[in-house]
DNA sequence: TTCTTAATGGAAATGATTGTCAATTTCTCT
DNA sequence: AGAGAAATTGACAATCATTTCCATTAAGAA
C-alpha cells in the first residue's frame, strides 16, 4: 500500500513546510502565502496550494474545513489524533480520543457499516483568551 | 435568549422544507433546487439558500460542510446528536454519543478551555452498499 | 553535463455562496 | 375586505477560495 509518489525537494516546498512548522495553529493557504511573502519568500499561490495538497497526501499535514468552507492546514504528528482548537486565537492542541475511537467503531458496527472513518474536532476558548 | 425572528410562511419555504423532509440524506442547496424544479416547484436558487439558512438558525435543519467545502443540509430532530453517513449512497442515521459528549467536556476542561462545542461525524459504507 | 519529467506560476476559469434592489407577498391593523 | 409596513423573492452581478491551463524552469537520474 505504500504509494511511492515522486517528490522533489524545492525551495517552495521547503518554505511552505517551514512556515507551517513555525506556526502552532491552523493556517489557510492564503495566510501561508502571505507569511512567505512577508519573509521575502516569493512563492506562487498556486504552488502553495499544490504543496499543501501533496503534504496532506503524505500525511504530514492535517486539514480541516472551517464552517465557512475554507480549508486550514497544520503540520501534525504521524499517529491518529484529533484537535482542540481555540476559536479566538486558534491555538491548537492535539488530543487523543480512545473513547471516541471505540465509540465510532461500535456505532458503525451496530448499523452494519464498514470501512469506517470519523472526524472529531473540539472548539472552545482557551485559558489565555478567556 | 429566545431570539424571536419574524418568519413568514411562504410557498417557497414550505417547498424547501418538504423536499428536505422527504429526503433521508444530506442534500446540497443546489440539489434541493434541482429536486424542486423537477417537481415543478419554481423557486429561485438564492431563495433556497436563504430558506436553508433560516432553518439552520431555527435549529430545524443540520448542516455539515463536506470535504470539498460544499455545505449539505438535512432536517433533524431537536436534540443534540451526531451522524453516521454512508459515503456511497449518503444514507444518514442520527446517533447519540454520550461517550463523546463527556470526553469532549473532559478534554476541554483539562486544558482550561471554556464555551466548548464539538463536531463529530462518522463515515462508512452501509450494509446495502457493501 | 544531458535528458526526462516533475514543479512552478501568472492568468483565466470554475463553482458555490452572497449582495443588490426592484417587484411581490404576507400578515397585521382598521 | 382593504391598506400599508415590512419581510420575501428572484434574476443577475459580485465574491472569493480553489483549480485548470500551459509554457517555462529546475530537480535528480544516467
Amino acid at each position: 500500500m505504500p504509494e511511492q509518489a515522486p517528490r522533489r525537494q524545492t525551495r517552495q516546498r521547503t518554505a511552505v513546510s517551514a512556515a507551517l512548522g513555525a506556526a502552532n495553529e491552523f493556517l489557510s493557504a492564503q495566510e501561508i502565502h502571505d507569511v512567505l511573502r512577508q519573509q521575502g519568500d516569493r512563492v506562487g499561490l498556486t504552488t502553495v496550494y499544490r504543496a499543501l495538497q501533496t503534504m496532506v497526501d503524505d500525511d504530514v499535514v492535517d486539514v480541516i474545513v472551517r464552517d465557512d468552507g475554507e480549508s486550514v492546514y497544520r503540520s501534525c504528528s504521524e499517529h491518529h489524533h484529533h484537535h482542540l482548537v481555540c476559536r479566538r486565537c486558534r491555538a491548537t492542541i492535539e488530543v487523543e480520543a480512545p473513547a471516541v475511537e471505540s465509540w465510532a467503531e461500535e456505532v458503525a458496527a451496530q448499523h452494519g457499516f464498514t470501512d469506517v472513518a470519523h472526524t472529531v474536532e473540539v472548539f472552545g476558548v482557551c485559558p489565555d483568551c478567556a
